[in-house]
DNA sequence: TCTGGGGTCCTAGGACCC
DNA sequence: TCTGGGGTCCTAGGACCC
């Protein structure tokens, strides 16, 4: 039997935690440069706030709301969940982290599975603080379905599990298209287009028509699943294979040298993930676009890739080479939105295939002697302790100072962080 | 003024090889 | 009119997830 442990609307829990103040109350918690609504508390569910709405039009649609709102704190976030995981390790039997704020368990040899994962659900209520839901049957398709029924309903205390063929074909029956684990919004319309309303009448569908229709492993899978095989397999933690960091920029940038500030901090923020999983890349990718929204305006939208002449996870070589390829993409005459960097052909990082040509072998030790300090001093004191000059924002108050990077995105409403920062420890009178 | 960020897998079709 | 057969590798695009 598998499980799935998942932190109800994580992001607003997280926030409760230390603002138990907004119990029942309606809260929201903001994309970056607090752009969209992407966690929305049951009772801002229950207003009608719709998930992805912009910030800006939360007070036109909704003026009359008192609408606790944050912007997002992922140390926070990542922190909080962190705990939660830690918790499930030790309660469960197995168990594979699926996302921030869902787990796969895998039950095998737990007798009484409802007990044990109402209890799961309490203990980490108390030590972390955070209301999960739990949902349990013989594969993750059904779990999940199980999952919606214990966040939907109180009398499940948490918990639901889908045991016998008789709770199989009653969840089925009470289940949407569009709440199927991996059927989309393209798949939901092509399904209810047919005639087909709720899972159970999908799940009754002949194979010979799945295949036809989709002539597709993946949906196939998910009918499989949803008559109760186990079929779609387990993601093993694997490192990533392609990293990416972009954002989007509070406003528009026009002028190279402000571009150049982000791309860097994008591209050490893709070494510092390389490093973290013990990975190198080969080949690095940079993007760069103007405001898609803003159809008045000329449009443009490029990428260019290169490959490293070494595998690489080195900070310095990571941001020159991304620079290199932002020279090329610029064109001057945009108004620039959004700009990313993406690292993809991803090798375990040692022993490195060194290249014929690069014998500078002693300079890539140097390098990886530097991120290995660098790194440990941003893990105790926090992430922009040191960085590259070229990381540092330009200033925009004409003091001539440079401002850190983290300053350069919009979060006027963001918590403090309690638990990783001492600068934001909770003081007691 | 204001619209997120980061991933995975699968398939079709083209390039290329013998 | 009429243009082999079979295999591999790579890429772009489309679908999905949170």
């Amino acid at each position: 039997m598998y499980g799935i442990v998942d932190c109800d609307n994580c992001y607003v829990s997280c926030e409760r935690v230390f603002r138990p103040d907004l119990v029942g109350k309606p809260v929201v918690v903001l994309s970056n440069n607090d752009g969209c609504v992407v966690a929305r508390s049951n009772e801002a569910k229950a207003l009608g706030i719709t998930a992805g709405i912009p910030y800006y039009q939360l007070a036109e649609k909704f003026p009359d709301q008192k609408i606790a709102v944050f912007s997002s704190n992922y140390e926070l976030y990542g922190e909080l969940t962190g705990r939660v995981v830690e918790i499930i390790k030790k309660e469960a039997p197995a168990y594979f982290r699926y996302s921030i704020d869902e787990c796969f368990v895998k039950l095998n040899g737990i007798a009484d599975l409802k007990p044990w994962g109402e209890n799961l659900s309490k203990t980490i209520k108390q030590s972390v603080g955070i209301p999960v839901s739990i949902g349990i049957a013989p594969n993750k398709t059904l779990a999940k379905i199980a999952s919606r029924f214990a966040k939907k309903y109180r009398g499940y205390r948490h918990c639901c599990v889908i045991d016998n063929e008789e709770k199989r074909r009653k969840a089925l029956s009470l289940t949407g298209i569009e709440d199927i684990w991996g059927i989309g919004r393209r798949y939901t319309s092509r399904i209810v287009s047919s005639g087909i309303k709720t899972a159970l009448d999908l799940a009754k569908m002949p194979e010979s028509w799945v295949r036809s229709t989709f002539n597709n492993i993946v949906m196939l899978r998910t009918w499989r699943e949803l008559n109760g095989d186990d079929c779609v397999p387990d993601e093993q933690m694997a490192a990533k294979k392609s990293i990416c960091t972009s954002r989007s920029f509070n406003g528009m940038i026009s002028d190279i040298s402000q571009l150049r500030t982000h791309i860097d901090n994008y591209a050490a923020r893709c070494a510092e993930k390389l490093r973290m999983q013990k990975t190198v890349a080969t080949i690095l990718g940079v993007f760069l676009n103007t405001n898609p929204f803003r159809e008045d305006l000329p449009q443009y939208y490029n990428f260019l890739e290169t490959r490293l002449i070494t595998p690489s996870n080195s900070t310095i070589t990571i941001v020159k080479t991304a620079n290199a390829l932002l020279e090329q993409l610029y064109r001057p005459g945009y108004r620039y939105k959004k700009a990313g960097v993406i690292v993809m052909g991803i090798a375990p990082d040692s022993p490195i295939q060194q290249d014929l040509f690069d014998t500078d072998a002693e300079m890539i030790a140097k390098m990886r002697r530097l991120d290995t300090v660098v790194d440990r001093i941003n893990k105790v004191n926090g992430t922009e302790t040191i960085v590259l000059c070229s990381q540092q924002y330009p200033s925009q108050n004409g003091t001539g100072k440079a401002e850190i990077f983290a300053n350069a995105i919009k979060h006027d409403f963001k918590s403090a962080n309690p638990t990783t920062r001492w600068s934001d420890i909770i003081r007691l009178k």
